[in-house]
DNA sequence: TTATACATACATTCGAGGATGTATAATGGG
DNA sequence: CCCATTATACATCCTCGAATGTATGTATAA
Protein backbone atom coordinates (compact mmCIF):
# COMPACT_ATOMS: atom_id res chain seq x y z
CA UNK A 1 0.00 0.00 0.00
CA UNK A 2 3.00 2.26 -0.71
CA UNK A 3 4.86 3.56 -3.58
CA UNK A 4 3.06 2.54 -6.40
CA UNK A 5 3.93 2.89 -9.76
CA UNK A 6 3.31 5.65 -12.27
CA UNK A 7 0.50 3.85 -13.69
CA UNK A 8 -1.03 2.74 -10.64
CA UNK A 9 -0.42 6.38 -9.26
CA UNK A 10 -2.35 7.50 -12.21
CA UNK A 11 -5.23 4.34 -11.81
CA UNK A 12 -5.31 5.86 -7.97
CA UNK A 13 -5.85 9.64 -8.94
CA UNK A 14 -8.69 8.29 -11.50
CA UNK A 15 -10.51 6.77 -8.62
CA UNK A 16 -10.43 9.91 -6.60
CA UNK A 17 -12.01 11.93 -9.46
CA UNK A 18 -14.62 9.00 -9.99
CA UNK A 19 -15.37 9.05 -6.06
CA UNK A 20 -15.35 12.35 -6.25
CA UNK A 21 -17.89 12.68 -9.57
CA UNK A 22 -20.37 10.45 -7.13
CA UNK A 23 -20.45 12.17 -4.20
CA UNK A 24 -20.39 15.75 -5.37
CA UNK A 25 -23.31 14.65 -7.12
CA UNK A 26 -25.22 13.03 -4.14
CA UNK A 27 -24.01 16.04 -1.52
CA UNK A 28 -22.93 18.63 -3.04
CA UNK A 29 -19.26 20.24 -3.81
CA UNK A 30 -19.55 22.25 -0.73
CA UNK A 31 -21.02 19.89 1.74
CA UNK A 32 -18.18 17.09 0.94
CA UNK A 33 -15.20 16.68 2.90
CA UNK A 34 -11.98 15.26 0.98
CA UNK A 35 -12.10 12.75 3.61
CA UNK A 36 -15.31 11.57 2.40
CA UNK A 37 -13.73 11.35 -0.95
CA UNK A 38 -10.83 9.57 0.17
CA UNK A 39 -12.56 6.75 1.44
CA UNK A 40 -15.19 6.49 -1.48
CA UNK A 41 -11.96 6.16 -3.64
CA UNK A 42 -10.47 3.72 -1.12
CA UNK A 43 -7.64 5.81 -0.02
CA UNK A 44 -6.74 8.51 2.76
CA UNK A 45 -6.89 12.27 2.65
CA UNK A 46 -2.94 11.98 2.57
CA UNK A 47 -3.38 10.19 -1.09
CA UNK A 48 -6.08 13.12 -2.36
CA UNK A 49 -3.69 15.61 -0.69
CA UNK A 50 -0.64 13.91 -2.80
CA UNK A 51 -2.79 14.61 -5.95
CA UNK A 52 -4.40 17.82 -5.83
CA UNK A 53 -3.58 21.14 -4.22
CA UNK A 54 -7.11 21.18 -2.42
CA UNK A 55 -10.98 20.83 -3.48
CA UNK A 56 -11.13 23.56 -5.72
CA UNK A 57 -8.21 22.10 -7.39
CA UNK A 58 -9.83 18.72 -7.67
CA UNK A 59 -12.98 20.36 -8.72
CA UNK A 60 -11.00 21.98 -11.31
CA UNK A 61 -9.47 18.61 -12.63
CA UNK A 62 -12.76 16.68 -12.66
CA UNK A 63 -14.29 19.01 -14.64
CA UNK A 64 -11.22 19.51 -17.28
CA UNK A 65 -11.32 15.70 -17.49
CA UNK A 66 -14.71 15.61 -19.38
CA UNK A 67 -15.24 18.89 -20.31
CA UNK A 68 -11.77 19.82 -21.93
CA UNK A 69 -11.82 18.01 -25.12
CA UNK A 70 -15.17 19.29 -25.54
CA UNK A 71 -12.94 22.64 -27.02
CA UNK A 72 -12.22 20.69 -29.69
CA UNK A 73 -14.85 19.94 -30.91
CA UNK A 74 -15.71 23.62 -30.72
CA UNK A 75 -12.92 24.15 -33.35
CA UNK A 76 -14.72 21.93 -35.34
CA UNK A 77 -17.75 23.77 -35.79
CA UNK A 78 -15.48 27.09 -36.55
CA UNK A 79 -13.79 25.50 -39.20
CA UNK A 80 -16.60 23.57 -40.81
CA UNK A 81 -16.77 24.01 -44.59
CA UNK A 82 -20.28 22.81 -45.32
CA UNK A 83 -22.48 25.11 -47.51
CA UNK A 84 -25.04 25.49 -44.94
CA UNK A 85 -23.39 25.89 -41.56
CA UNK A 86 -27.00 25.49 -39.44
CA UNK A 87 -26.92 22.01 -40.74
CA UNK A 88 -23.44 21.55 -38.55
CA UNK A 89 -24.58 23.86 -35.49
CA UNK A 90 -27.85 21.41 -35.65
CA UNK A 91 -25.97 18.58 -36.03
CA UNK A 92 -23.63 19.47 -32.68
CA UNK A 93 -26.35 20.46 -30.62
CA UNK A 94 -27.91 17.42 -31.18
CA UNK A 95 -24.89 15.32 -30.51
CA UNK A 96 -25.02 17.19 -26.98
CA UNK A 97 -28.05 16.32 -26.25
CA UNK A 98 -27.64 12.67 -26.75
CA UNK A 99 -24.61 12.71 -25.14
CA UNK A 100 -26.27 14.13 -21.97
CA UNK A 101 -28.85 11.51 -22.31
CA UNK A 102 -26.54 8.45 -22.92
CA UNK A 103 -23.18 9.33 -21.25
CA UNK A 104 -23.80 8.95 -17.37
CA UNK A 105 -20.18 10.62 -16.83
CA UNK A 106 -21.61 13.31 -18.71
CA UNK A 107 -24.56 14.04 -17.07
CA UNK A 108 -22.96 13.10 -13.81
CA UNK A 109 -20.94 16.62 -14.59
CA UNK A 110 -23.79 18.39 -16.26
CA UNK A 111 -26.09 17.52 -12.84
CA UNK A 112 -22.86 18.79 -10.43
CA UNK A 113 -21.73 21.81 -12.20
CA UNK A 114 -25.44 23.07 -12.67
CA UNK A 115 -27.10 22.49 -9.28
CA UNK A 116 -25.08 20.96 -6.97
CA UNK A 117 -22.22 23.43 -7.10
CA UNK A 118 -21.63 27.62 -5.74
CA UNK A 119 -19.84 29.25 -8.05
CA UNK A 120 -18.43 31.53 -5.74
CA UNK A 121 -14.75 32.30 -3.70
CA UNK A 122 -12.39 29.68 -5.69
CA UNK A 123 -15.13 28.25 -7.74
CA UNK A 124 -14.93 31.65 -9.67
CA UNK A 125 -12.30 30.67 -11.83
CA UNK A 126 -13.48 27.57 -12.87
CA UNK A 127 -17.11 29.85 -13.46
CA UNK A 128 -15.33 32.23 -15.52
CA UNK A 129 -14.10 29.14 -17.66
CA UNK A 130 -17.07 28.03 -17.90
CA UNK A 131 -18.87 31.05 -18.81
CA UNK A 132 -15.80 31.41 -21.32
CA UNK A 133 -16.42 28.66 -23.15
CA UNK A 134 -19.93 29.12 -23.11
CA UNK A 135 -19.26 32.88 -25.45
CA UNK A 136 -16.86 31.17 -27.29
CA UNK A 137 -20.28 28.37 -28.15
CA UNK A 138 -22.12 31.58 -28.71
CA UNK A 139 -19.69 33.34 -30.83
CA UNK A 140 -19.42 30.36 -33.09
CA UNK A 141 -23.05 30.33 -33.34
CA UNK A 142 -23.48 33.79 -34.09
CA UNK A 143 -20.85 33.48 -36.67
CA UNK A 144 -23.03 30.27 -38.24
CA UNK A 145 -26.14 31.98 -38.16
CA UNK A 146 -24.39 35.45 -40.08
CA UNK A 147 -22.74 33.15 -42.57
CA UNK A 148 -26.02 31.38 -43.31
CA UNK A 149 -27.53 34.89 -43.54
CA UNK A 150 -25.35 35.83 -46.20
CA UNK A 151 -25.52 32.87 -48.16
CA UNK A 152 -28.90 33.40 -48.47
CA UNK A 153 -30.44 30.28 -46.12
CA UNK A 154 -31.97 32.64 -43.70
CA UNK A 155 -33.77 36.29 -44.27
CA UNK A 156 -32.14 39.43 -44.75
CA UNK A 157 -33.78 40.14 -41.63
CA UNK A 158 -32.23 37.70 -39.35
CA UNK A 159 -30.62 39.05 -36.50
CA UNK A 160 -27.73 36.69 -36.34
CA UNK A 161 -26.64 37.37 -32.51
CA UNK A 162 -30.42 37.54 -30.92
CA UNK A 163 -30.76 34.40 -33.59
CA UNK A 164 -27.79 32.82 -31.53
CA UNK A 165 -28.40 33.50 -28.14
CA UNK A 166 -31.99 31.99 -28.31
CA UNK A 167 -30.74 28.73 -29.69
CA UNK A 168 -27.88 28.41 -27.16
CA UNK A 169 -30.57 29.26 -24.72
CA UNK A 170 -33.07 26.65 -25.66
CA UNK A 171 -30.75 23.72 -25.70
CA UNK A 172 -29.31 25.32 -21.93
CA UNK A 173 -32.49 25.59 -20.98
CA UNK A 174 -33.84 21.74 -21.80
CA UNK A 175 -31.06 20.14 -20.98
CA UNK A 176 -30.65 21.64 -17.04
CA UNK A 177 -34.59 21.52 -16.71
CA UNK A 178 -34.48 18.13 -17.74
CA UNK A 179 -30.97 17.24 -15.48
CA UNK A 180 -33.30 18.42 -12.63
CA UNK A 181 -36.10 15.89 -12.68
CA UNK A 182 -35.90 12.89 -16.29
CA UNK A 183 -39.19 12.37 -15.79
CA UNK A 184 -41.08 15.58 -16.80
CA UNK A 185 -40.10 14.84 -20.16
CA UNK A 186 -38.17 12.40 -22.93
CA UNK A 187 -35.21 15.02 -23.68
CA UNK A 188 -33.62 12.62 -26.74
CA UNK A 189 -36.97 13.05 -28.24
CA UNK A 190 -38.59 16.23 -27.46
CA UNK A 191 -34.56 17.97 -28.19
CA UNK A 192 -34.91 17.85 -31.86
CA UNK A 193 -38.29 19.25 -32.15
CA UNK A 194 -37.81 22.32 -29.79
CA UNK A 195 -34.72 22.36 -32.06
CA UNK A 196 -36.33 23.00 -35.32
CA UNK A 197 -39.29 24.21 -33.95
CA UNK A 198 -37.03 27.21 -33.58
CA UNK A 199 -35.08 27.02 -36.52
CA UNK A 200 -38.33 27.45 -38.71
CA UNK A 201 -39.37 30.15 -36.58
CA UNK A 202 -36.33 31.92 -37.68
CA UNK A 203 -37.45 31.19 -41.13
CA UNK A 204 -34.87 28.20 -41.88
CA UNK A 205 -35.91 25.26 -44.48
CA UNK A 206 -35.70 22.35 -42.11
CA UNK A 207 -35.91 20.34 -45.64
CA UNK A 208 -32.49 21.62 -46.21
CA UNK A 209 -31.38 20.69 -42.71
CA UNK B 1 -31.65 46.36 21.94
CA UNK B 2 -33.77 44.35 24.25
CA UNK B 3 -37.25 43.42 24.02
CA UNK B 4 -38.82 45.20 21.00
CA UNK B 5 -41.84 45.51 20.15
CA UNK B 6 -43.50 43.25 17.73
CA UNK B 7 -43.27 45.44 14.97
CA UNK B 8 -39.94 46.26 15.75
CA UNK B 9 -39.01 42.66 15.57
CA UNK B 10 -40.62 42.00 12.22
CA UNK B 11 -38.67 44.81 11.44
CA UNK B 12 -35.68 42.93 13.11
CA UNK B 13 -36.74 40.32 10.79
CA UNK B 14 -37.42 41.91 7.80
CA UNK B 15 -33.53 43.03 8.12
CA UNK B 16 -31.88 39.97 8.61
CA UNK B 17 -33.47 38.01 5.36
CA UNK B 18 -32.39 41.44 3.20
CA UNK B 19 -29.18 40.71 4.68
CA UNK B 20 -29.41 37.24 3.60
CA UNK B 21 -30.05 37.91 0.39
CA UNK B 22 -27.37 39.84 0.01
CA UNK B 23 -24.71 38.14 2.00
CA UNK B 24 -25.54 35.08 -0.30
CA UNK B 25 -25.31 36.28 -3.30
CA UNK B 26 -21.74 37.46 -2.50
CA UNK B 27 -20.14 34.21 -1.33
CA UNK B 28 -22.90 31.69 -1.99
CA UNK B 29 -25.27 29.70 0.47
CA UNK B 30 -23.23 27.36 2.15
CA UNK B 31 -20.32 29.36 2.44
CA UNK B 32 -21.71 32.16 4.62
CA UNK B 33 -22.25 31.77 8.30
CA UNK B 34 -25.43 32.82 10.45
CA UNK B 35 -22.46 34.73 11.96
CA UNK B 36 -21.87 36.84 8.88
CA UNK B 37 -25.94 37.64 7.91
CA UNK B 38 -26.17 38.31 12.17
CA UNK B 39 -22.63 40.94 11.49
CA UNK B 40 -24.71 42.17 7.86
CA UNK B 41 -28.13 42.61 9.81
CA UNK B 42 -26.57 44.96 12.41
CA UNK B 43 -27.96 41.89 14.90
CA UNK B 44 -25.80 39.16 16.95
CA UNK B 45 -26.65 35.10 16.27
CA UNK B 46 -29.39 35.25 18.85
CA UNK B 47 -31.58 37.26 16.85
CA UNK B 48 -31.23 35.07 14.00
CA UNK B 49 -31.49 31.73 15.90
CA UNK B 50 -34.47 33.35 17.57
CA UNK B 51 -36.31 33.73 14.11
CA UNK B 52 -35.15 30.99 12.62
CA UNK B 53 -34.22 27.45 13.36
CA UNK B 54 -31.26 26.96 10.94
CA UNK B 55 -29.96 28.45 8.14
CA UNK B 56 -32.12 26.08 5.69
CA UNK B 57 -35.18 27.62 7.70
CA UNK B 58 -34.01 30.94 6.84
CA UNK B 59 -33.10 30.26 3.13
CA UNK B 60 -36.56 29.00 2.92
CA UNK B 61 -38.46 32.06 4.61
CA UNK B 62 -36.29 33.78 2.20
CA UNK B 63 -37.62 32.21 -0.68
CA UNK B 64 -40.54 32.33 -0.12
CA UNK B 65 -41.04 36.34 0.97
CA UNK B 66 -40.76 36.38 -3.22
CA UNK B 67 -41.28 33.55 -4.48
CA UNK B 68 -44.39 33.11 -2.42
CA UNK B 69 -47.14 35.28 -4.24
CA UNK B 70 -45.41 34.14 -7.55
CA UNK B 71 -48.13 31.07 -7.31
CA UNK B 72 -51.18 33.67 -7.08
CA UNK B 73 -50.34 34.51 -10.86
CA UNK B 74 -50.30 31.17 -12.05
CA UNK B 75 -53.62 30.80 -10.81
CA UNK B 76 -54.36 33.72 -13.02
CA UNK B 77 -52.91 32.05 -16.08
CA UNK B 78 -55.37 29.22 -15.21
CA UNK B 79 -58.52 31.29 -14.72
CA UNK B 80 -57.37 33.34 -17.82
CA UNK B 81 -60.15 33.18 -20.38
CA UNK B 82 -59.04 35.18 -23.40
CA UNK B 83 -59.99 33.29 -26.59
CA UNK B 84 -56.12 32.91 -26.98
CA UNK B 85 -54.68 31.34 -24.07
CA UNK B 86 -51.03 31.52 -25.55
CA UNK B 87 -51.65 35.38 -25.77
CA UNK B 88 -51.65 35.27 -22.13
CA UNK B 89 -48.93 33.06 -21.69
CA UNK B 90 -46.72 35.16 -24.07
CA UNK B 91 -47.42 38.01 -21.53
CA UNK B 92 -46.44 36.34 -18.24
CA UNK B 93 -43.44 35.66 -19.70
CA UNK B 94 -42.24 38.75 -21.06
CA UNK B 95 -43.44 40.28 -17.20
CA UNK B 96 -41.34 37.70 -15.98
CA UNK B 97 -38.26 39.00 -17.99
CA UNK B 98 -39.64 42.69 -17.24
CA UNK B 99 -39.16 42.01 -13.60
CA UNK B 100 -35.83 39.64 -13.74
CA UNK B 101 -34.33 42.94 -15.77
CA UNK B 102 -36.10 45.84 -13.35
CA UNK B 103 -36.79 44.04 -9.89
CA UNK B 104 -32.77 44.18 -8.29
CA UNK B 105 -34.59 41.71 -5.17
CA UNK B 106 -36.09 39.10 -7.66
CA UNK B 107 -32.74 39.18 -9.49
CA UNK B 108 -31.18 38.49 -6.34
CA UNK B 109 -33.17 35.70 -5.80
CA UNK B 110 -33.30 34.19 -9.12
CA UNK B 111 -29.02 34.34 -8.79
CA UNK B 112 -29.23 32.74 -5.51
CA UNK B 113 -31.26 29.79 -6.39
CA UNK B 114 -29.36 28.92 -9.53
CA UNK B 115 -26.24 29.59 -9.33
CA UNK B 116 -25.28 30.55 -5.28
CA UNK B 117 -27.25 27.29 -4.12
CA UNK B 118 -26.53 23.50 -3.99
CA UNK B 119 -29.81 21.82 -3.93
CA UNK B 120 -28.66 19.18 -1.39
CA UNK B 121 -29.32 17.38 2.28
CA UNK B 122 -31.54 20.02 3.50
CA UNK B 123 -32.06 22.30 0.76
CA UNK B 124 -33.50 19.17 -0.80
CA UNK B 125 -37.07 20.16 0.27
CA UNK B 126 -36.63 23.99 -1.40
CA UNK B 127 -35.39 21.88 -4.31
CA UNK B 128 -38.49 19.89 -4.74
CA UNK B 129 -40.66 22.79 -3.68
CA UNK B 130 -38.98 24.89 -6.78
CA UNK B 131 -39.63 21.75 -9.08
CA UNK B 132 -42.96 21.61 -8.20
CA UNK B 133 -43.68 25.10 -8.87
CA UNK B 134 -41.98 24.55 -12.02
CA UNK B 135 -44.16 21.51 -12.91
CA UNK B 136 -47.20 23.48 -12.40
CA UNK B 137 -46.01 26.06 -14.51
CA UNK B 138 -45.31 23.67 -17.17
CA UNK B 139 -49.02 22.07 -16.56
CA UNK B 140 -50.27 25.47 -16.95
CA UNK B 141 -48.61 25.71 -20.58
CA UNK B 142 -49.67 22.57 -21.61
CA UNK B 143 -53.23 23.32 -21.06
CA UNK B 144 -52.87 27.10 -22.61
CA UNK B 145 -51.58 25.09 -25.82
CA UNK B 146 -53.47 22.37 -26.00
CA UNK B 147 -56.89 24.98 -25.83
CA UNK B 148 -55.22 27.27 -28.06
CA UNK B 149 -55.11 24.61 -30.22
CA UNK B 150 -58.35 22.86 -29.97
CA UNK B 151 -59.75 26.57 -31.06
CA UNK B 152 -57.66 26.74 -34.24
CA UNK B 153 -55.29 29.04 -33.49
CA UNK B 154 -52.72 26.26 -33.74
CA UNK B 155 -51.93 23.61 -36.41
CA UNK B 156 -53.62 20.52 -35.62
CA UNK B 157 -50.20 18.73 -35.47
CA UNK B 158 -48.69 20.81 -32.43
CA UNK B 159 -47.77 18.48 -29.63
CA UNK B 160 -48.77 20.69 -26.86
CA UNK B 161 -46.63 19.12 -24.14
CA UNK B 162 -43.83 19.16 -26.50
CA UNK B 163 -44.33 23.10 -27.31
CA UNK B 164 -44.82 23.63 -23.71
CA UNK B 165 -41.40 22.13 -22.53
CA UNK B 166 -39.56 24.17 -25.57
CA UNK B 167 -40.97 27.48 -24.24
CA UNK B 168 -40.66 27.30 -20.29
CA UNK B 169 -37.14 25.85 -21.52
CA UNK B 170 -36.31 28.88 -23.77
CA UNK B 171 -37.30 31.12 -20.76
CA UNK B 172 -35.45 29.41 -18.04
CA UNK B 173 -32.39 29.01 -20.38
CA UNK B 174 -32.17 33.25 -22.00
CA UNK B 175 -32.95 34.24 -17.97
CA UNK B 176 -30.26 32.00 -16.52
CA UNK B 177 -27.64 32.25 -19.08
CA UNK B 178 -28.31 36.48 -18.74
CA UNK B 179 -28.07 35.97 -14.76
CA UNK B 180 -24.39 34.61 -15.17
CA UNK B 181 -23.42 37.45 -17.28
CA UNK B 182 -25.86 40.46 -17.89
CA UNK B 183 -23.24 41.92 -20.69
CA UNK B 184 -23.33 39.64 -23.27
CA UNK B 185 -26.83 40.47 -24.74
CA UNK B 186 -29.82 42.94 -23.78
CA UNK B 187 -32.60 40.43 -22.05
CA UNK B 188 -35.62 42.86 -22.36
CA UNK B 189 -34.88 43.30 -25.91
CA UNK B 190 -33.69 39.94 -27.11
CA UNK B 191 -36.78 37.57 -24.59
CA UNK B 192 -39.91 38.30 -26.51
CA UNK B 193 -38.44 38.27 -29.69
CA UNK B 194 -37.02 35.13 -28.92
CA UNK B 195 -40.62 33.98 -27.73
CA UNK B 196 -41.65 35.30 -30.62
CA UNK B 197 -39.40 33.37 -33.06
CA UNK B 198 -40.36 30.09 -31.27
CA UNK B 199 -43.87 30.40 -31.38
CA UNK B 200 -43.63 31.15 -35.04
CA UNK B 201 -42.15 28.40 -35.55
CA UNK B 202 -44.97 26.94 -33.73
CA UNK B 203 -47.45 27.88 -36.37
CA UNK B 204 -48.88 30.65 -34.36
CA UNK B 205 -49.85 33.63 -36.37
CA UNK B 206 -47.94 36.58 -34.18
CA UNK B 207 -50.41 39.45 -35.34
CA UNK B 208 -52.95 37.37 -33.51
CA UNK B 209 -50.87 37.37 -29.80
C1' DT C 1 -45.79 38.83 36.51
C1' DT C 2 -44.77 36.50 32.46
C1' DA C 3 -43.55 35.86 27.89
C1' DT C 4 -40.85 37.99 24.36
C1' DA C 5 -36.84 39.50 21.72
C1' DC C 6 -32.88 39.43 21.68
C1' DA C 7 -27.32 39.39 23.47
C1' DT C 8 -23.71 36.70 25.43
C1' DA C 9 -21.20 32.77 26.70
C1' DC C 10 -20.13 27.93 26.23
C1' DA C 11 -19.42 23.26 24.50
C1' DT C 12 -18.79 20.41 20.65
C1' DT C 13 -17.88 19.01 16.23
C1' DC C 14 -15.88 18.99 11.88
C1' DG C 15 -12.86 19.94 8.19
C1' DA C 16 -8.64 22.00 6.39
C1' DG C 17 -3.92 22.00 5.99
C1' DG C 18 0.42 20.88 7.23
C1' DA C 19 4.17 17.73 9.44
C1' DT C 20 5.92 13.47 9.63
C1' DG C 21 6.52 8.51 8.87
C1' DT C 22 7.50 4.86 5.51
C1' DA C 23 7.75 1.36 2.17
C1' DT C 24 8.88 0.97 -2.36
C1' DA C 25 9.97 2.28 -7.35
C1' DA C 26 13.14 4.65 -10.10
C1' DT C 27 17.82 6.08 -10.96
C1' DG C 28 22.62 6.39 -11.13
C1' DG C 29 27.33 4.75 -9.97
C1' DG C 30 30.72 1.24 -9.58
C1' DC D 1 24.35 -6.23 -12.73
C1' DC D 2 24.03 -5.00 -8.08
C1' DC D 3 23.79 -1.81 -4.60
C1' DA D 4 23.10 2.73 -2.51
C1' DT D 5 20.62 6.77 -2.87
C1' DT D 6 16.83 9.53 -3.86
C1' DA D 7 12.39 10.72 -5.13
C1' DT D 8 7.75 9.11 -5.08
C1' DA D 9 3.17 7.80 -3.44
C1' DC D 10 0.93 7.54 -0.22
C1' DA D 11 -0.79 6.73 5.31
C1' DT D 12 -0.97 8.69 9.87
C1' DC D 13 -0.96 12.24 13.17
C1' DC D 14 -1.57 16.74 14.97
C1' DT D 15 -3.15 21.39 15.41
C1' DC D 16 -5.97 25.06 14.45
C1' DG D 17 -9.91 27.83 13.32
C1' DA D 18 -14.55 28.17 12.15
C1' DA D 19 -19.29 27.22 12.55
C1' DT D 20 -23.07 25.13 14.77
C1' DG D 21 -26.39 24.61 18.38
C1' DT D 22 -27.66 25.42 22.98
C1' DA D 23 -27.89 27.40 27.38
C1' DT D 24 -28.25 31.26 29.96
C1' DG D 25 -28.70 36.23 31.00
C1' DT D 26 -31.66 40.33 30.68
C1' DA D 27 -34.36 44.28 29.76
C1' DT D 28 -38.74 45.42 28.36
C1' DA D 29 -43.40 45.01 26.25
C1' DA D 30 -47.74 42.83 27.08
Amino acid sequence: MVRKTKEEAQETRDAILDAAEQVFQERGVSRTSLAEIATAAGVTRGAVYWHFANKADLFDAMVQRTFGPLDAQLQELRAGDDENPIRLLREQAIQFIDRAVNDPQYFRLLEISWHKCEYVGEMAAIRDAHLECGNRYLAASIDAFRLAKERGFAPASLDPHCAAVGFVSLIDGMVQNWTMDKAVFPLAEYGPAVIDTYLAGLGFDLALL
